[in-house]
RNA sequence: GCGAAAGUGGCGGAAUUGGCAGACGCACCAGACUUAGGAUCUGGCGGGGAAACCCAUGGGGGUUCGAGUCCCCCCUUUCGCACCA
């Protein structure tokens, strides 16, 4: 062998992630529209949201999940012919930036652009495709100016209201939170941090008028997880019962001389034997105002009340109650009860007052055997025949399947009867109606701090309050404020800010210094991606009537109540006053699960954090993103395993390997060439083309349906591993070219809604002109996919005994003679008597004896 | 306490409609290539057994020719709700 003549080693190229990104990334940057929805499209909308985030400094691996989900469907929609708006923005108001402003002595606005600046970096980086051109940043006048403006409007409806109110407070926020943002009885945001109860001035919208339709629009949420439905109906918690006024003989003082408690069961009325109040009833207040004893037994009950709420658990106080000592009249018996305070009374829901039925409710029953109350049977078991003597029950009696007794005329009736029988009697007598309570509470927007969208209302001497006019919008939110934490509003200490001229006469008035809830942004922000830059509204209805509904909305399960309630309270808003069509912001609403690593849910105290800044590093964007699709279904949760992006990378090289090696030979001039020539394939070649079609079926349909990402990518593996195994037969000839060529072109396509740049850079090496983004999806064809035989597996008595192959299309009678033939099966049942053959066609045989 | 979801190898997880349990990946083992390998390729990999076979989807019962899948009871975990009158 001639010395000079090198050995010509077959080296494959390297997959480098970080020079394929890079090149395609700086590709990218050229061409803003690159992701640009349609004008004028005659294609089918298709409007695929991911929730924005808050721009706290930094993606973490949730964005990267959640927005790998979303950017997959929107590549996978654009190459099936859609016209997709795929945008994002910021949800850029908020706690946060004052507190960072205050530890690191930046202003919140500077911080807030420089983290929106780094994670839109991250976001180009990791190579998701948005509309950059729709971009939201909630905390510009641009954009917050329309809260203002949506404010005005809710306030003309009477749908924005001012009222003084006990508020929740989060000591360490230094503002009231809303009651969707107390958990447990502490602060959303700092879980350890239980919520006070503070007498405030607030402004509210009336979310309640929305109620009835909120609860009742949540079934027609079709593409919508049962769990977030089940979640907001008992958020809205509607309950139908009636109002009673008991009659206290006399004025007790100025809250009244009744008191109206609520029921659900207005048929056991004539077992109510006390009537119980919360202890910051009005009429408390009143009845104690001059017996300074009974002040302090109340005030304990008040207590002790609050101290169960901070500790986030009412359901576990032990009743307590005291005897006011006066009496009220049971409208229906006639019979004065005693009017008794007790802890367990919400003065929140319903009336703030009950009436306690022993007999029939297990609270007030507990309460009755503590304080020997009397109990009073007036519902007893539905006697199936008329002559049955009745069972005196097991107390409580809770059921509403019984009948009435000791009640007056309307003893006999059956429960359900007598309640809508009573509810009538009590509105003809003028003591009480059938009404409907919610649990669901307006919504206090109201924020004691800075950095927020100011609330335009002025408060005049002579005016009351006053409406900013909508010509002076945006009231702006002043830099250089100075924001401690020493309490109060910070918009309050800026004369410039608060000195203002009432629009009504001129005269000196007071700027509103509180912000709003930062749930009002990410209310209606979806819409202004329809129509970003409308400076005359905040977008064009038309614009929105074309995209609406979002068709797929993703995100975290933990907005299931707050952004997801208010966001479809704000639609119906709009709805009525004519800005949009639709009344439910999205169709479909996906949530994706969380992801834990070592157990826990990644954070810095535990240490087990991992970014998604150092996964693109280490691994690549197209690795890290694939894994997080590819380690579990999207709603599951995510195990995170460091190991685990490492086989996605290996998985990717090996796909970057196989092309590098065949694309020279595939290009589409070669393909050209050969595809004439070919004859009938060969098994070796129709195993890869089966395999291609079933693997283009696999993806496709998950698409479309149950979005189990991490199968598709497993489908495409499996691909891999066959065309690696095919590698003898290239080399023998044995493929044709085009099919290789058509097989790794379509590899190209089914990768890239998963890891777009490889799929790009695999685009680009086979040859191919024009850009792989809007490039068809490859179509599945059955008679391809379709196997010319099939292994069925042979059963006796439901055990596996043999495995047979046999023609795909061989009718049922030929198979079970081919069963019956085998030669393990017949020793199988050798001896024995078959009764039964089950054929299930194309998938089993069974054969039954005995 | 009420409601929902889940429980499958050493690990993450497949099994879409009741039809071959463990796809795919990780880890591990063996081999090949190699100066070397933490690269790559090939093969193995639930448990028991020499094998034939047997056992196995949290536990126990049931329905069925056939059950991870359906029904009943129980256990565990996660989530939501929790005096809502």
């Amino acid at each position: 062998m001639p010395q000079e003549e090198k050995t010509v080693v077959i080296r494959d190229e390297r997959y480098d992630a970080q020079r394929i990104e890079t090149k395609w990334f700086e590709r990218w940057q050229q061409d803003e529209s690159l992701y640009a929805a349609e004008p004028d499209s005659t294609k089918p909308k298709y409007y695929v949201l991911e929730m924005l985030p808050y721009p706290s400094g930094a993606l973490h691996m949730g964005h990267v999940r959640n927005y790998s989900i979303g950017d997959a469907l929107a590549r996978y929609m654009w190459m099936n012919g859609y016209n997709v708006l795929h945008p994002m923005g910021w949800d850029s108001f908020g706690l946060p930036a004052e507190n960072a402003a205050i530890a690191n002595n930046t202003p919140p606005r500077e911080w807030t652009l420089r983290n929106i600046a780094n994670m839109k970096a991250q976001m180009k980086r990791l190579g998701f495709g948005y509309d950059w051109s729709r971009e939201v940043t909630t905390c510009l006048p641009e954009y917050y100016r329309w809260n203002q403006w949506f404010f005005l409007k809710l306030f003309e409806k009477g749908l924005a209201y001012r009222k003084k109110s006990k508020v929740n407070w989060c000591p360490k926020c230094c503002t009231v939170l809303a009651n969707e943002q107390v958990v447990a009885g502490n602060c959303w945001r700092h879980e350890d941090t239980p919520v006070e109860q503070r007498e405030l001035e607030q402004w509210f919208l009336r979310i309640t008028q929305y109620a009835e339709e909120l609860l009742r629009d949540l079934d027609r949420l079709k593409g919508w997880p049962d769990k977030v439905a089940t979640m907001q109906r008992n958020w809205i918690g509607r309950s139908e019962g009636a109002l009673v006024d008991f009659d206290l003989g006399g004025t007790v003082g100025p809250a009244g001389s009744t008191i109206s408690v609520f029921t659900t069961r207005v048929d056991t009325i004539y077992g109510a034997t006390s009537v119980q109040l919360a202890p910051e009833h009005p009429l408390v207040a009143d009845m104690t105002a001059k017996d300074p004893e009974l002040r302090a037994k109340v005030d304990q009950l008040i207590a002790e009340q609050r101290k169960a709420k901070e500790i986030g658990d009412i359901g576990a106080i032990e009743k307590h109650g005291v005897n006011t000592g006066r009496f009220a009249r049971n409208p229906f018996t006639e019979q004065p009860v005693p009017v008794w305070v007790a802890n367990y009374i919400l003065m929140d829901y319903g009336t703030g007052a009950i009436m306690s039925v022993p007999a029939h409710d297990e609270r007030d029953y507990e309460f009755a055997k503590k304080y020997n109350l009397e109990i009073r049977l007036v519902i007893v078991p539905r006697p199936d025949d008329p002559d049955e003597t009745v069972v005196e029950p097991a107390l409580p009696f809770t059921t509403l399947n019984g009948s009435l007794v000791n009640s007056g005329p309307f003893s006999g009736l059956d429960c359900e009867e007598a309640i809508q029988k009573m509810s009538e009697h009590a509105e003809k007598k003028g003591f009480g109606k059938a009404t409907v309570t919610f649990r669901l509470k307006d919504w206090g927007i109201s924020r004691q701090r800075y950095w927020g969208t100011p609330i335009p209302m002025l408060y005049c001497e002579k005016d009351g309050i006053v409406p900013v006019a909508e010509k002076d919008l945006p009231v702006i939110l002043p830099e250089q404020v100075d924001i401690t934490l020493t309490g109060g509003s910070p918009l309050g200490r800026v004369p410039e800010f608060v000195n203002a001229t009432c629009p009504k006469c001129g005269g000196p008035a007071r700027r509103e210094t509180d912000t709003m809830d930062t749930f009002v942004d990410s209310s209606w922000y979806f819409y202004r991606y329809t129509d970003a830059h409308n400076d005359r509204v905040p977008f064009d209805s038309k614009t929105a009537g074309y995209w609406f509904p979002i068709d797929q909305y993703i995100g975290g399960v933990e907005h299931a109540i707050l952004h997801l309630i208010y966001s479809r309270f704000w639609t119906k808003f709009m709805r009525d006053m004519g800005l949009v069509k639709n009344d439910e912001p999205a169709e479909r609403l996906f949530t994706q699960g969380m992801i834990i690593k070592d157990g826990a849910k990644m954070s810095k105290s535990l240490g087990n954090v991992v970014t998604p800044d150092e996964m693109v590093a280490r691994y690549g964007a197209d690795s890290a993103r694939m894994y997080t699709l590819f380690a579990t279904s999207p709603d599951s949760e995510l195990d995170w395993q460091d190991s685990g992006i490492e086989g996605i990378q290996r998985f990717l090289a090996r796909v970057y390997r196989f092309v590098a090696r065949h694309a020279p030979n595939s290009s589409a001039q070669a393909r050209r060439a050969a595809s004439s020539s070919d004859g009938p394939l060969l098994p070796e070649a129709r195993q890869i083309q089966r395999k291609l079609h079933k693997t283009i079926k696999r993806v496709s349909d998950d698409f479309r349906g149950r979005w189990h990402f991490n199968t598709c990518v497993a489908a495409i593996m499996e691909l891999v591993n066959e065309l690696y195994a095919a590698e003898d037969a290239i080399a023998k000839g044995a493929i044709p070219v085009s099919l290789l060529a058509e097989t790794q072109r379509d590899l190209a396509l089914l990768l890239a809604p998963f890891a777009p740049y490889l799929a790009h850079e695999l685009w680009e090496m086979l040859g191919e002109p024009e850009s792989l983004l809007r490039a068809p999806w490859p179509k599945y064809d059955p008679a391809l996919a379709k196997e010319e035989e099939i292994e069925i597996p042979v059963q006796v008595n439901g055990k596996l005994r043999s495995r047979i192959t046999v023609p795909a299309d061989l009718g049922g009678d030929e198979v079970k003679g081919r069963a019956l033939a085998d030669e393990k099966v017949k020793a199988a049942i050798a001896g024995k008597q078959v009764v039964n053959v089950i054929i299930v066609p194309g998938k089993l045989v069974n054969i039954v004896v005995r």
